[in-house]
RNA sequence: UGCCCGAUAGUAUAAUGGUAGUACGACAGAUUUUGGUUCUGUUUGUCGAGGUUCGAAUCCUCGUCGGGCAACCA
């Protein structure tokens, strides 16, 4: 593995420290790591920084990652879920070990817990889930444990295997750990192991009406793939010792859990379950859709991996609850989509501009493709007498640091020629309807001996040439920072404006040729992606973000 | 109010008993054929009170605040 000198520098976070304590101890040769969804839903932005931390741990100490999918309750899971989770990883830049699911080990649970049962650790209980809850008592009030705990092991076994072969109907019985209860820790008193679920699973069929619970099913699964370091989210803290006391009277391989605190990102929310409520509820399109923070929905809306992984390793590892700024992923995406970018030139809203004195019929001009990457060449491009600019980039009275095109004022063209304002058309509404200019033929982009300063620069096309395409602009999805800590329904906080189409804005003709993993930067627009909704008859490119907006900034001011 | 986890600029994140640093943001300026990029500078911080120590963000005590836990969900 190749480390920069930066990296070397760098702090370890503190699973990195246990890791290294571990490896130097002589703990283990090598580490294993697992990244475990269920397969219930997306993934989203949060997975991702779990994905990074697990696949990167593994990738850094020379280790190995599972993917396990945490399938123990089949109502929820579906196979269309297992695919789009493989896709997602395999697209942010990891190849996993071994597939696996939690379901392959279900009949050595099952083996699991009869072992627990021959040791008098796990019983039957024939109480109803109301019951059980009741008898739990509460954080300041100890459980009771009920006369269901005193089966003898031959009982518990015959009515363990009972509930295997179908005898009874759901929640007619449960297996419970037999652990403390008067634990103050909730989890500890007697849990609940299996319950009957008479439901087809996608991957077991009809195999099973049993189905294990997290907590015994998680920590075994681990235990048998050797997974060295289990790492999960902070909620799981009360369920360690659940997963040790398993691990210690089943006597199975000793695997560690470890947690960290999950992403939350401003203007955006996490839950699985909410996001599901945004799909089925149509307030967005689909899972990804590019406004979702699901990976399916940044990869739709052009972010790129790398940008991703970046973003996964500024935000760091830490037990502290935190809420990040979504300006540092933006950030990270500009950052690499300036580097890599292909730059074009689109008028989002046209304003038409006949140039004169410019006699010929047209001419072609060249520009870069990338002014970061001098490797990537030039592009030709149509330069003629009639243009089309965006109609922002004129006003008929300007303010004072308008460095745009006025009545009389100069500006640069880009990659063309400066161009002076002489006239103003107006319609009987007193809209612009087009401006009159004249060009200054010595000031030629690249053979400027014009000897002309101007302070502005703007993006164009050629009318005759200019090829119609469908632009969506996505803004944030929330109004506020965290819906999900606001009074009321979250779902009151949609921002909706959040999607805003140009149904035609007018784009150079390189663009017909754009590919659809090319990203482009749209000049001094944004960085743009192809949908994939877009035809051959038709074009649609996703605001993947804007550019940095110094002239936005300096409005909003006054 | 039982148990558990946590608290460093606006937001994140370092400093592992010895100069509180970095990134993002914000603000100001320079450069610029993208009001982009790049570069420079500025701003703002150890939750509180005690204690240990020559020395505490760091160790101890007591508070305060935030989060989690009482699903046949994961």
């Amino acid at each position: 593995m190749e480390l920069t000198k930066k990296d070397e520098e760098k702090s370890l976070h503190f699973i990195e420290e246990i890791v290294e304590n571990d490896l130097n101890s002589g703990k283990y040769q090598s580490i294993r790591t697992r990244f475990p969804p269920e397969p219930n839903g997306y993934l989203h932005i949060g997975h991702a920084k779990s994905i990074c931390l697990n696949f990167g741990l593994a990738k850094r100490y020379g280790g190995k990652t599972n993917l396990r999918f945490d399938d123990t309750n089949p109502v929820t899971e579906e196979t269309e879920y297992v695919e789009s989770i493989k896709e997602d990883v395999r697209w942010l830049g990891f190849e996993w070990a071994n597939e696996l699911y939690a379901s392959d080990y279900f009949e050595q649970l099952f083996a699991f817990a009869k072992d627990l049962i021959k040791k008098g650790l796990a019983y039957v209980d024939d109480n109803p889930s109301e019951e059980i809850a009741r008898q739990k008592g509460n954080p300041t009030e100890p459980g009771i444990r009920n006369e269901f705990a005193d089966r003898s092991v031959e009982e518990n076994l015959r009515l363990f295997k009972e509930m295997k072969d179908g005898k009874y109907g759901d929640g007619e019985k449960v297996l419970r750990a037999k652990v403390d209860m008067a634990s103050p820790n909730m989890h500890l008193r007697d849990p609940i192991m299996y319950r009957i679920k008479h439901a087809a699973h996608h991957r077991t069929g009809n195999n099973w009406c049993i189905y294990p619970m997290y907590d015994f099913a998680h920590g075994q699964s681990d235990s048998i793939e050797q997974i060295t370091h289990s790492i999960c989210t902070l909620e799981f803290i009360p369920h360690r010792p659940l997963y040790d006391w398993f691990i210690e009277k089943l006597e199975i391989f000793p695997s560690k859990q470890y947690e960290f605190a999950r992403l939350n990102l401003t203007y955006t929310i996490m839950s699985k379950r909410k996001l599901l409520q945004l799909v089925n509820e149509k307030h967005v399109s689909a899972w990804d859709d590019p406004r979702m923070p699901t990976i399916s929905g940044f990869r739709r809306r052009g972010y790129t991996p790398e940008s991703i992984q970046m973003f996964a390793d500024k935000i760091g590892v830490q037990k502290r609850e935190n809420l990040i700024d979504f300006s540092l992923l933006e950030f990270c995406i500009r950052e690499h989509l300036n580097r890599v970018a292909k730059r074009r030139m689109v008028v989002f809203d046209p304003l038409k501009v006949v140039i004169t004195n410019y006699t010929e019929e047209f001419e072609l001009v060249q520009s870069e493709e990338n002014p970061e990457d001098p490797g990537a060449g030039h592009r030709s491009l149509f330069f003629g007498r009639e243009i089309y600019i965006e109609r922002e980039d004129f006003m008929e009275n300007p303010p004072k640091k308008f460095f745009r095109l006025a009545p009389g004022q100069k500006v640069r063209l880009k990659s063309a020629y400066i161009i002076k304002c002489d006239e103003v058309i107006k319609g009987v509404d007193g809209t612009f309807e087009e401006l009159r200019c004249s060009y200054i033929p010595e000031s030629r982009s690249g053979s400027d001996h014009s000897g002309l300063k101007v302070q502005g620069t703007l993006h164009w096309v050629s009318v005759k040439h200019a090829v119609p395409v469908e632009l969506r602009l996505y803004d944030r999805l929330f109004k506020v920072e965290d819906p999900s800590n606001e009074d009321g329904d979250f779902k009151d906080y949609i921002n909706q404006e959040s999607l805003q189409i140009i149904s035609k804005a007018y784009a150079e003709p390189s663009l017909k040729e754009a590919g659809k993993e090319e990203r482009f930067q749209f000049m001094r627009k944004g960085y743009f992606f192809l949908d994939k909704e877009s035809g051959p008859g038709k074009m649609v490119f996703n605001r993947t973000v804007t550019l940095k907006d110094a002239w936005a900034k300096e409005q909003k001011k006054s």
